[in-house]
Formats: structure tokens, sequence, C-alpha cells
DNA sequence: CGGACGTTTGATGGCGATCAACTACTGTGG
DNA sequence: CCACAGTAGTTGATCGCCATCAAACGTCCG
């Protein structure tokens, strides 16, 4: 892992917008406010055209699993879930987290059944959407159509960016830029990003970054160390981010070749 | 990397579906002819509502770029293409391959300009369509939606499989699995795979599976030796592969723990 | 023919997996 | 209330896979 072996057969053209978002300053905030907006004026569409069937979940809870036969489309409206992809030979994987806003069941169009484990991991709230009737409801309103492809895009923009930080990031680096991923998704829908709560194990964490409970554990040790995460007194599931830019800086850091002492 | 431990955790609940799917017999080759027909009825009707500009492409050519205005999707109709992604400091990763029918640019729709560059890696051609327009077809021709939609199900099942496959599997079994993808894909499409020929150097494939090109190198000759794969004499380019099974038998003989030498 | 590029193969080292021991928190029953 | 599992997390010691470095070869094309 944590190679930049294409670089050395493909010259890196360095994209000029991406460097451009990256360089991003205290715009940020606004952008969040922006989009929690939006995520708001989002979901009361989708409540009143669709009038979805709401569901109350409790960590653990199952909504949909791998080989079920396709037919809903669940929109999370609170909590968190956990995307659990499965191989025949017994392997489980987990290939994504879903926050408030976020769409469930996506895998299911093409092959007419789920191809993963929706798992609920807290207390939360889903609408329940039958394809057809979205489908058959986006006529009256093309802004739903919209919405759900906007769902889907992001979904595999993001799948993208969870390889890459696979591929890419040695160990130390996929947790940081798990955290940070984490803050962000809170941000973006309008909640503190100050101290989280991660609702997942170590083992799990690992589990979706490819690398073991233990390596999860010395990552977040010293993060701690290097104050760039603090953990909250009385349990280890608590973290405080003072400042999420400092997870990005400590993943630069991973990164950087050498600490160049001289010069 | 390679790592089972979630299922430590929670003890992986084996799934009769996912392992029905895995003991498929050579019912697979009806199954190929079935979405090769699929594919090719597919196409047919994409031409025939959209009327799409087509566009021939050659080895190396963008066809977009991230960060580039978003606006139209593409249909591969002939060759390959690989999406690679790039991070704000310079990675770059291949987090994609597309073959015939695929689409491509989805991830453009939620923020409005793409995420990924989309490069030729052969002769081929690609039709343009204005997602706009695709989304006007489908109101007299709802077919349209659900292809669109599937193709868009499809890949994030895919890439779901992807980290999977990076997360969980020895360097060797993933190129095993790669090559198995591959000859998968060209079948689901009516192709040959008893011999294929990579279009990717040696370095692209180690970016897309997360390893250097050394290990790609010598994994390709570990599944010479072991015969799962023969390279085809002058030019290490073209594999052949006499039974796509061995490729999957290979992986889980990478999977198994110990050889079990007695009993 | 020479240079660029892609590939193979060997030698070595380091990151992270594995194994193991210990601590801390939680809930359960005496 | 405490004893106690049982679960989750931390930390250390060791090992192995794979990255890295290096050298050589084959192929292609000017």
């Amino acid at each position: 892992m944590f190679n930049p072996s294409l670089t050395q057969a493909a010259a890196p053209a360095m994209n000029g917008f991406i460097a451009a978002r990256a360089a991003m300053p205290k715009a940020g905030i606004a952008v969040h406010e922006r989009a929690s907006r939006k995520l708001v004026e989002t979901q009361q569409l989708l409540k009143e055209r669709l009038a979805p069937q709401r569901r109350v979940v409790h960590a653990g809870d199952v909504i949909y699993q791998a080989g079920e036969q396709f037919g809903n489309l669940y929109i999370l409206n609170s909590g968190f879930f956990k995307i659990v992809n499965l191989s025949a030979d017994g392997r489980e994987q987990v290939v994504g987290l879903k926050f408030r806003g976020d769409w469930l069941g996506f895998d299911g169009i093409a092959a007419n059944h789920y191809s993963c484990d929706a798992v609920a991991m807290d207390t939360g709230e889903v609408w329940v959407v039958s394809y057809e009737a979205l489908l058959a409801a986006s006529l009256a309103e093309p802004a739903l159509l919209q919405v759900f492809h906007t769902a889907m895009s992001r979904e595999i923009a993001h799948d993208r960016d969870s390889l890459m930080s696979v591929c890419t990031l040695p160990a130390d680096a996929r947790v940081a830029d798990f955290l940070r991923y984490w803050a962000e998704s809170l941000a973006e829908r309008g909640m503190r990003t100050d101290q989280i709560t991660l609702r997942m194990t170590r083992a799990e964490i690992g589990n979706y970054l490819g690398m073991t409970l233990e390596s999860v554990s010395r990552a977040l040790s010293r993060l701690a160390r290097d104050k760039v995460i603090e953990f909250v007194e009385k349990g280890r599931r608590d973290v405080q981010i003072p400042d999420v830019g400092a997870l990005s800086a400590f993943v630069q850091r991973c990164l950087a070749p050498a600490p160049a002492m001289l010069q």
C-alpha cells in the first residue's frame, strides 16, 4: 500500500481546479451553511412529495440485506448507518457510512436485489420510498429526480475517494482522513464537529479502512500525542477535534517523503 | 491490509444468497449470453431515442477531466477507458475501468463538474448525451431512465467490490481477482475471454489495485508458474486464461490460512 | 544502433499484521 | 455493594508481506 507508483509512469498533470479546492480558506463555513440549508430544503421536498413511510431504527437494526428483493430506497433522516458488503467466501467489508440526507439501496436497482447489508449504528429515522413511487412522483415533480440523481452521483464520487485513500495513504493518514471525512460530513449537515462520537469500534473502523484494529488504535494514540485530536475523559469513543485542518495537515505530513532536516 | 478483523467482532452471518451465486456452475455461459443480448438491445434503444453524437477516440484521449463543467454523459460503445481520480496534493488513482455499454460522467451530476479524468486506453467510440436531453427524452420513453439508473447502480455496486478486494485480499489474490473481473467483463459483453490483451501497464494495474508495479509483475509470474494464466509469446501484454474458474480458485487458495498438511 | 520505456527478478528493509498481555468500562447476579 | 465475566481498547514484541532500491533484459521506434 501507499504507492505513488503510477506517478512514475504518467506525470501528474496537477490540476488547477483540484488545487484551488484544497486551498479553500475559511470560506468552508459558508459552504457548510449553504449545504445544510439545501439539505433541509431537500428533506422537506421529499417529505411533501413522497409522503414516505417513516421508520424508527435502533443500533443493530438491519434495513435491508444482500440478496433481498429490491423495491425500496431509504432516505436517512437521522442516525448513522454502515453499509456492509459480503463476499461469497465469507469476507465482510464495510464499504460505506451514511449520514442524514444520504440515500440507501441504490445498489439494488441494477440486479433487482440488494447487494449489501444496511445496518443502523444508532437510533434514527429512515424514510421508506418505493422506487416505483419515486419514479411516478418525479413525473409531476422533476426536482425529485434531480435530488435522486444527485444522491447517487455523490455516492459514486465518494466511493472513489475511499478507494483512493485506501490505495494511496499509509495507515496513520487513513485514520486521520477518516476522522476528517466524518467531521466534514457532520459539518455539511450543520452539526457540531469539534467533538464527535465515533459510533464504530476500532475493528469496524479498521475494516472500513483496510487495516487491523490495533493499527487504528495506534494511529489514534499517535494523533492524540500530536495534539491533532483529544480523547474525552472516560471512554475512548468520543474524540475532540479542535481543528479539522490539522487533520489534513497530518495527512500531508504522513505523505511527505522526508523531514528535510537541513536547508 | 488483508485483515479479517471485523470477523472477530461481528460474526459473519453467512448469507445463503451470496453463497448460491458463488456456487453457480456452468450456467454462467447462458447468463453471459443473456447479458450480451440485453446490452445490444440497450445500445439500440439509446441510439434510437437519443440519437447521440458519436465520437471516435484513441488511446490517451481525455474525454472529460476533473473540474470541467458537467453537462454530458458518455456511453462507451467500443474501446476501454480508465477513470482517474486526482487529489489536491497530486496523488492520482485509477478508480475505475470502463467497457462497452458502461456510462461515464456520473460523478459530475452532484457537484455540476466532473471529479475525475476519463482517459481512453484504446481506439473506440463514445456516444455523447447531454444530461438534460436524457432527462427530456426519458419523459417520452421511461425505459431510458431505467437504463440510466441501472448503469449508475451497477457502478456503485462494482465500486464497493473494488474496495473490498483492496481491503481484504493479499497482493497476489488482488491481481488474480483483477484478471477475473476483466475476463468477466468481456464475457458479459460477448467477447472472447480465453485470450485477453491488457491495455494497461504494470504500473497502472498496480495503481488500480493499490500495490507497486513490481508486485504486479511478481504476481503475474506466480500465476503463470501455477498455470493459472499463460503469457503469449513475444510481449507480456497478452494473457491467456484457459479457465476463469482457476482464477477464483487461486484467490481462495491465497485466502486459505494454512495448507493443512495432514488429515 | 541507441535510447526510451516497460518488464522481470533479486536483495534488503520497513510498515503494519499478528500474537499476546494488560487495562478499563459495562452490565449481571449474588 | 462487590465479584465477575464479557467486551472494547491499549501497548509491546515479533514476524512477514510487500515496498523500495537496484540491475538487467526485451521491445519498440526514431
